[in-house]
RNA sequence: GGCGGCGUACCCAAGUGGUAAGGGAGAGGUCUGCAAAACCUCGAUGCGUCGGUUCGAAUCCGACCGCCGCCUCCA
């Protein structure tokens, strides 16, 4: 059996993971800048980090998971000058900054939920929090714990202080452990200097700022040793990180497009302010692309956010499983043709599993399964190989039917295997596959979305019904309902279709297309099927 | 200019030295009053092009073509 094996951007080899503390393992995420609704190509990386998160505890470890927010001190540039993107969008809608990040952590709390994206519990105002703990915590909480780490740099005397702020000292921070470690890019190569105007007080146009001074329009402030002011962009997250999960930590996600700067900068400020490495294992998924396989960014305008698939009719659960249809370090192209696609492949999966008999959920997985489990565990380990970990439970889900409509052997008994890769990639096709379904009433007999007649009880399927819980009536009333008139009418049509009444049977069949339902009738027996559109 | 990535069937996408996963769309078949669903079968002798290494390459090397990203904010 495969250990869990990821790419390292440090070393660029897909490397085992081998935790500072195992069980525990530590987990920085890069989180939003809560300024704008997230687009779909950066729900792809909290998509990533989600399952990747999920898959280092399939395999038995603990994860300290950490994401920030950024609710201040990103600025439009890079270099420091611009202007904070919060208080941007503030000015623009008429807002205070807090109501503008307030409004859109809440909103991209929601949109993580209608990709079943688990994020870590918000902050509890603890100072020093030990042993490490998961955590969604804002820059804003946490400006006093900035302040010590560049307190820090400049004590350790990679830091200094001028009129328009305090600046990290790349030209001190050489050597093997450098600057360019993760970009293999050493600072002479870069052209900054030549494209981009700097401050006249930094040492070097690649200097960065730790905390901005005497910007006095600027909506937040805060007071420190150095005067009135605010962060840099890149200071929270070594911050945070450290506080929550210690000085060096396992994993730190984020996009590709961060390697170069923000995380540069991060290992710079985190290694000179502790004196200890910062992170083991650095992990950057790649891009959504649009049409002409172009990047989708914010600054580039237009982009697609989950309220558009909402719009499209697309269950945002599909954009989870295009996500996971590629490897993370892929570029992944995105258009409605493709989430389309998506979206049939996981509605067919699930029509799969809603016609598999409700009683067999109860069973003991049958021993063919076990083949799928082992070749689901060593993809995921492979470096999350999603796309191969997809191709598994499809496989599985497909065996499973076929041999329930075509085989004698019928062995469809996966559920608990099933479960356990629910809950690695994320997709509950269990409760989709039951939305999918319709259960008669109580006083009706069926099974598992295939309905029998009553008079027809006599066939197996009417007598695994007879055992199923109760609990599967719970739920929406008014859909319990609707599903009722469904069934009268289904059955309606069944007992038109014996008398060869076939006019009559249509007619009921399109007004229960109209009604949001389907009646199928199946073939090998007097039945039929009835689930919901 | 520097650094990096990609190019696999109609579309999306795995595979990175041993003879092309999976999904979507499509075609044929079985079944069926019809429809749908399901099941079966068929889809790249070839993985941008041209060379090279090798018993063997989509996978390694070289050249070329095309696309994209980063070095400005960005997942």
């Amino acid at each position: 059996m495969k250990p869990f094996q990821i790419f390292n951007t440090l070393t660029r080899i897909v490397e085992e993971l081998r935790p500072g503390h195992p069980p525990d393992v530590t987990f920085y995420s890069c989180g939003p800048t809560v300024y704008l609704p997230q687009h779909l190509g950066n729900m792809r990386a909290y998509v990533f980090v989600d399952t990747l998160r999920r898959a280092i505890e399939f395999n038995g470890f603990r994860v300290r998971h950490v994401m920030n927010i950024t609710d201040v001190g990103h600025m439009t540039s890079d270099e420091d000058a611009g202007e904070d993107k919060i208080e941007k969008t503030a000015r623009a809608e008429g807002k205070s900054p807090l109501e503008v990040a307030n409004f859109y952590i809440a909103q991209f709390k929601a949109d993580c939920a209608k990709l079943n994206i688990e994020l870590p519990p918000d902050a509890a105002p603890l100072d020093e929090p030990h042993p490490p703990q998961s955590a969604l915590c804002r820059a804003t909480d946490n400006v006093p714990a900035m302040i010590a780490v560049i307190e820090q740099i400049i004590a350790h005397g990679y830091g200094y202080v001028t009129p328009s702020g305090v600046y990290f000292d790349v030209e001190k921070w050489r050597g093997p452990r450098g600057m360019g470690r993760l970009s293999r890019q050493s600072l002479d190569e870069q052209h900054a200097a030549q494209r981009l105007e700097h401050s006249a007080d930094k040492h070097s146009p690649h200097d960065f700022a730790l905390w901005v001074l005497n910007q006095p329009h600027h909506m937040m402030q805060w007071e420190s040793p150095w005067g009135r002011g605010y962060p840099g962009w890149h200071i929270e997250c070594s911050a945070m990180s450290m506080k929550y999960l210690g000085e060096t930590i396992d994993i730190h996600s984020g996009g590709l497009d961060h390697i170069p700067v923000h995380h540069e900068n991060e290992i710079a400020q985190s290694e000179s302010a502790s004196g200890h490495p910062f992170v083991r294992y650095f992990v950057h998924n790649a891009f959504l692309t649009g049409m002409a396989g172009a990047k989708i960014s914010k600054s580039a305008g237009k982009f697609p956010v989950v309220a558009d698939l909402v719009t499209a009719g697309i269950d945002p659960l599909a954009f989870r499983w295009l996500c996971l249809m590629a490897k993370y370090r892929s570029e992944l192209k995105f258009d409605l043709e493709i989430i389309g696609a998506a979206a049939n492949s996981l509605s067919r999966v699930c029509q799969l599993l809603a016609d598999l008999s409700f009683a067999t959920k109860q069973q003991n997985d049958s021993e063919w399964v076990a083949e799928y489990r082992d070749r689901f565990r060593d993809a995921l380990n492979d470096d999350l190989n999603t796309a191969q970990a997809l191709s598994v439970v499809i496989e599985m889900v497909r065996r499973a039917h076929g041999d329930v409509e075509g085989h004698p052997d019928r062995d469809p008994r996966i559920w608990n295997t099933l479960r356990s890769f629910e809950r690695v990639i994320g997709v509950p096709l269990e409760k989709l596959s039951d939305d999918l379904r319709v259960d008669a009433g109580p006083n009706i007999v069926s099974g598992g979305g295939v309905n029998t007649p009553m008079k027809l009880s006599g066939n197996a399927e009417a007598q695994v019904e007879s055992s199923s819980p109760k609990g599967r009536f719970q739920g929406d009333p008014s859909k319990q309902t609707a599903d009722a008139w469904a069934y009268a009418l289904a059955l309606e049509r069944h007992r038109l279709r014996e008398i060869k009444k076939f006019k009559e049977a249509d007619a009921i069949r399109k007004d229960l297309f109209d009604g949001g339902y389907i009646v199928e009738d199946i073939s090998e027996a007097p039945r039929f099927r009835l689930k919901r559109r």
